[in-house]
DNA sequence: ATACATTCGTTGCAATTGCAACAGACAATT
DNA sequence: AATTGTCTGTTGCAATTGCAACGAATGTAT
């Protein structure tokens, strides 16, 4: 279990137990596929198995942007998301996907033990979403795009624990997701490659001095 | 209990009940007093009583920023944030503040009690705190001052529930938490009430026409 | 009462950014 | 094989924004 996973601080005999629980539905969708609405009385989780969704939202005016994204192993759902009175949210498929899906209470009820675990993982699912939600309210609060793209990039790299790695999503989402411009962030990136800060080809991102 | 108190569904006997565990501590604070630092042991908890008190974030290149405010009700605590591994995150009071201090134990396990109410408690904080990062990122995500300043201020029209209003922290506060110039900030505000959108005295407020 | 610090309000100027538009690369579909 | 669509990469230009600086107003401490 990584540090990451929300099965973390579980034990592996906890885990074998849950495994049943977690035998939910599978479903596959296409890109662009919307994968579940935030509506009122959804109480279904999700979680990636293969692909990319996003979170994505809808203001007043009509606007939409990438909140957040979900890689393999991450858990979305309504329940885990405040509630949404002034905007609109929904799950897409950034690219070919496959989710499982249970229910709320399949997860929490289905064994005995009902405090222990399951208490342990829904703790994990709602602090990834807290741990997550910081991390971009820090990357949007840089005031410049270069800050933007450095502190979203040191992120990564403690996340993937590496100077190379690959961007998870396109980079004109990037650009949404950083809520910038597209070209200016490509210009951006481009001068950060003639300061020789970065290397880079297409979303490969390799850090030489951040 | 309003919506916004975090002790909503909690019916006028359980919440009789848990007074008891809320007999804290009290403290006084001054004005940039230092109220509580995030650091790896830290299990307590502060609700405010009186004042206004920030959740400060300092980035490795040492900028700080304004990510949140707690008023009057507003419960803090390292419990309800994810481990802050990139950032240094601590509570400073912005004004004159009385804060009461209790032990995550004590309001999760002084009565027999344990799983409904306090868990409902619980469950109550923490969906705030991510209702609280989702609305500051949807206004960090607006690209122009103008939708920054304009979501949120509708944001607190919904808070408030009127169209007038005095915002709760100074105004060049307020150009921090939005993550701008202030100056530029204060240009804008002129420019909308030149245009009759909103009319403004210092940080009070009226809508006119957003 | 006086000195000091903070906030508010404003402006000129330079730098950054968004917008619009275009071309090339690549993948998927027909 | 041709077509369609998406993503990457680039540029000129206009608009927005940040920065620096200043004075006035307000509040706080001595």
């Amino acid at each position: 279990m990584n540090r990451y996973s929300i099965f973390r601080h579980i034990t592996e005999k906890e885990f074998e137990e849950m495994k049943v629980c977690l035998s939910g539905e599978q479903k596959h969708f296409r890109k662009n596929d919307i994968i579940m609405r935030h509506t009122d009385d959804n109480s279904s989780i999700g979680i990636v198995n293969k692909g990319i969704a996003f979170l994505l939202s809808i203001s007043e005016n009509g606007e939409t942007g990438i909140i957040d994204y979900y890689e393999k192993g991450a858990v979305f759902g309504k329940l885990f998301s405040p509630d949404c009175d002034v905007n609109l949210y929904y799950i897409q498929a950034a690219e070919n996907c496959e989710i499982t899906f249970f229910s709320y209470d399949r997860l929490m009820n289905c064994c005995e033990d009902e405090c222990a675990k399951h208490k342990k993982v829904l703790n994990n699912i709602v602090m990834d979403s807290l741990r997550k939600s910081l991390m971009h309210i820090d990357i949007l609060s840089c005031r410049s795009i270069r800050g933007k793209l450095s502190t979203y990039i040191r992120y990564i790299r403690q996340q993937k624990d590496s100077d190379e790695f690959e961007i998870p999503v396109s980079l004109s989402d990037l650009a949404d997701y950083l809520s910038v411009d597209r070209s200016a962030m490509m210009r951006e990136l481009r001068k950060m490659k003639d300061e020789n800060l970065i290397s880079a080809k297409g979303s490969r991102i390799t850090i030489i001095d951040l």
